[in-house]
DNA sequence: GTCTATAACGCGATAGAC
DNA sequence: GTCTATCGCGTTATAGAC
């Protein structure tokens, strides 16, 4: 591989990059539907009609912005891991929600609402990449309850991640991130009161 | 008004009401954005083109789709009030979302989604049309933690519409009527932990 | 590899015959 | 009051110049 090879190689994967990222963004504030080819060009810098040479269809990039979003939660759960006790993480997570309020109050949980959308079509396995995204959230969370002991750690997780999709969709339907406040704040409580090594 | 306009009106208002009928269910079904006029006409089984002379524009068969819905909440709400206890007025609720869990779990809450969907838009008012009805929801299981003489009613009320919608979601984006039937019974386990008259 | 011009299509909405 | 034919627009996707 040449220099030059090398550096076109890099302008384009930094093109793909800033497509994804964009296509994330503006999905989740207008919705995969409402979103348009040019709408995710224009935000990433691209040239509209180039689009097409790195995503063959708009589908392609609905999951690209889906990819994204794995990442980011990659990412999140990735720095929790640093805490000892995974209550803490668990805690430290609920806080993270909390802190992304006014985004929520918005436009929604960025991976909720996508799924939400894309459940609606009957074609395509977009629907089911959505769950598997949601999936990864879940089983994260799944593995902290475990460590802690928890019997039925699957059935917390659950409740978690159930809670944060329901916070998250009431605040953004009533626009109000104080939803996201208070419900955290009990989600905390919750999390405080489950025994450390509860009898078996 | 004579027999024969009588008659025209009536016919008028039925074929109006299959009209609101329809757009409720197959915008539920397919989203807002996906669903066409000529969806909904075949739906009710009126002409295409004629459905402007009921509803001028796509937006008006959006709201009188959020108004369908208001309309089922008030007649459930309505048969739950011939229970004596609130407590069990919001345990039947949660019973009732549990029965509609393969609903749930294809298409995600009526209301909910459909906020959710009408949030990504930055025009008109329906979003706020969306939120009223969520609120109507939200209002009613406040009334019933008041007459229970919780504390804090609203924030309880939130936290059961909370976890109805998240559960909803999850149900819908994970393809698992199941996740309904789990979470409902941890809601009733909840409602049930709740003291009769707490201490102030 | 990059970008422009345009084809092909589906949709909401309207005009006007019945 | 009812319905059909059609317009105009915005969109995805492609063909092909550079």
């Amino acid at each position: 591989m040449t220099d030059s090879t090398r550096s076109r190689v890099k302008t384009a994967a930094a093109k793909r990059q800033r497509l994804m990222a964009a296509a994330a963004q503006v999905v989740h504030r207008q919705g995969a539907e409402r979103t348009t080819i040019a709408d995710i060009a224009h935000a990433a810098d691209v040239p509209v009609g180039n689009v097409y040479y790195y995503f063959k269809t708009k589908d392609e990039l609905v999951a690209a912005a889906l990819a994204e979003h794995a990442r980011q939660l990659e990412i999140l759960t990735g720095r929790l891991e640093a805490l000892a006790d995974p209550r803490e993480r668990l805690k430290s997570l609920v806080e993270s929600w909390v802190s992304q309020r006014d985004l929520a109050a918005r436009y929604g949980c960025p991976t909720g609402t996508l799924a939400a959308e894309l459940d609606k079509r009957d074609d395509g396995g977009l629907d089911v990449e959505a769950g598997r995204v949601i999936r990864l959230l879940i089983d994260w969370a799944e593995r902290q309850f475990r460590e802690l002991g928890q019997p039925d750690p699957e059935g917390l997780a659950l409740t978690l991640v159930s809670a944060y999709q329901g916070m998250s969709l009431l605040a953004n339907a009533l626009r109000d991130p104080s939803i996201m406040t208070r419900q955290g704040a009990r989600l905390l409580d919750w999390l405080d009161s489950l025994p450390e090594a509860p009898a078996v």
